[in-house]
DNA sequence: AATGAATGAGCCTTCATTCAT
DNA sequence: CATGAATGAAGGCTCATTCAT
């Protein structure tokens, strides 16, 4: 994820920034508020006067990410157009991998962290989701009426084109290789040129 | 995941049973060692009697899932050939989201809460789905040996197939909702028969 | 020991001179973190609030304990002079054994619990020990120079002496009995009238 | 220490064998009765067959390495006599020094972890280092009967010759270092020659 | 004799949170 | 706003000992 600037931040700011990159590395449950105020330089207190809980970081956390990772899904998109526009999204999926601090998807790793489905932070997974598929379905639809194709068939494809992104996402973590990326992605190519 | 019959089993099969369950329902690392203990209704030392940490429980539980979810996935295929075995691996996967405890994948689920790559339980997810791989190659290679396909193409979309199986677990654990399932077994049917 | 002042003490100081007892009086090892905050009023985490671990604790008490039994020794020396000085350490050494709680040297005590020779609390035993070493050292030498005897004899003897001062302070110990103290501090003065 | 044979032993001889080594070179308390099991390869319950406690065997073990410690002591006098006799028991010291495992006086050490006076452990540290006083006892007396010095003397400076055995013993285990040996070595020459 | 499962109190340490200053 | 002391339940794990086999 692309790091933001570092001076004049608020503390609150601040223990966000910190928190976001422990929550990410580490999980969620596996980082203390401990460790966040140590790096932090704050001190108890002032953890919970910014925030109400752990939990609540927790939420705001995944909020944040899922403007931030939009942010870059999107700017990775460039301005292309049509059936290339998608592919970029996976050519944004190996540059992600590549990182080195890559350790899969915030939202699938916090959901399987947060078994309770009424939790808040794992509905912002689902919302998360949710608007990736969506966005998929965007970009597939105006592919499909530029080629004059129903768009029923781009609904059905959208989400098979969604499923893919996520399997090569999740699996590219599991093997840490680049095969599923690179598989998906021309299968979706193949797909968007059918 | 089937139950096993409860009677006449020694403590260390029953702690993990039990764990296995606590394990899978609300993760390994949100379930504490008094609580096993307590549902298994023997005392802390048993526990270290029978096992030297709380890993190696972790470990013994991914194995034994393992091998049950292997025994589970290949009793669901049947006595079926072809394609219709590929595609009664998403019929199983309806038959597990359906059972009021699912929670995805334990072996996904376990992975997204340990990062160190080095560790025996994430070491184990690999080799989990290495095998759920290797063993859609082989569902797919038959099928294709039959229709007189390339190898090549075979062992492309027994990737593909795999890429669109974890997808669909994932999202269906996500949305709790089954359109992962059946439009990932609908591109699959397409694909084969292609 | 001297005992402090009990009033409007810190949280902290309170759990150094209770553990300090403590350690003294049952050995460091044979002390549990559960007595001392028991003893102290406080709850588990005020005393993680306060010291990092138990072995930051011990170390905190041994160099506490260095500085307080350096001052208690040199008061007790008072404002002799010469042979005399020297000889009020051993007298120092009775007025030690026939308090209540005498329990033989900390530092002694503490490095047998220790084997390991690269702990924190084991090096501070050495400093202590090389302190009161060093300082029969100066209160030989001082001695030797007065009778214009050579400062290769004084520190000859100021060897013995320690020796002899440690000797009868372990077996003063292991015996309960004054005869190691008298018998040491009648050589002594022997040796310093010669 | 010398080592005993190892074969043809009883369980119980092993136990003990391997249980006074560890007891000596951990100490005490540090040691569990888990690692002594596990390192003579026996049960738990094999255990407590042949002993009632753990304390049981700290006292065996004490009551064991009290006539070994003895034999040693006496073999190392070898068939000298008189003065030569006593200094050979600080070439003794200084060839157990030498040892790898050496790690000062177990007795010594183990009244040390030991506060309480009515310790059946504590009881054996007192008789052990009785019989070595009264054995220095009997080896200066008869030096000094040849001297035709007076029983008196022989009596006070026995007692000296324990108080820097024992202090040498205390502090060449404190520093690691041989000075302490040697100084009281000459300081003894000194005495009986006199 | 020998086994090892079972016990439960105890070990040191970390947790998220509260609150007086 | 910020501090850090105070809380006490919970974390994983070890302890010496007992007992049925």
């Amino acid at each position: 994820m692309p790091k933001t600037a570092n001076s004049s931040q608020s503390k609150r700011d601040e223990i966000i920034e910190i928190a976001s990159r422990l929550f990410y590395e580490q999980g969620f449950g596996a980082t203390g508020i401990k460790q966040i105020i140590d790096e932090a330089g704050v001190a108890k207190g002032t953890f919970y006067t910014h925030f109400s809980s752990k939990d609540e970081l927790g939420l705001i956390w995944l909020k944040a990410r899922h403007a931030a990772w939009n942010s870059w899904f999107e700017e990775s998109l460039g301005d292309t157009q049509g059936a290339e526009m998608v592919l970029k999204s996976f050519d944004f999926l190996e540059e992600w991998l590549k990182q080195s601090d890559f350790r899969g998807c915030a939202f699938i790793n916090s959901m399987a962290e947060i078994p309770c489905t009424d939790n808040l932070m794992r509905k912002q997974v689902t919302v998360h989701k949710r608007g990736l598929l969506d966005r998929f379905g965007e970009l597939v639809a105006e592919h499909y009426k530029q080629l004059g194709k129903s768009k029923k068939l781009a609904a059905e494809n959208a989400k098979i084109i969604y499923l893919l992104f996520e399997g090569a996402l999740v699996e590219s973590q599991t093997f840490h290789e680049l095969w599923p990326i690179h598989c998906a992605r021309k299968k979706v190519a193949e797909l968007l040129a059918s």
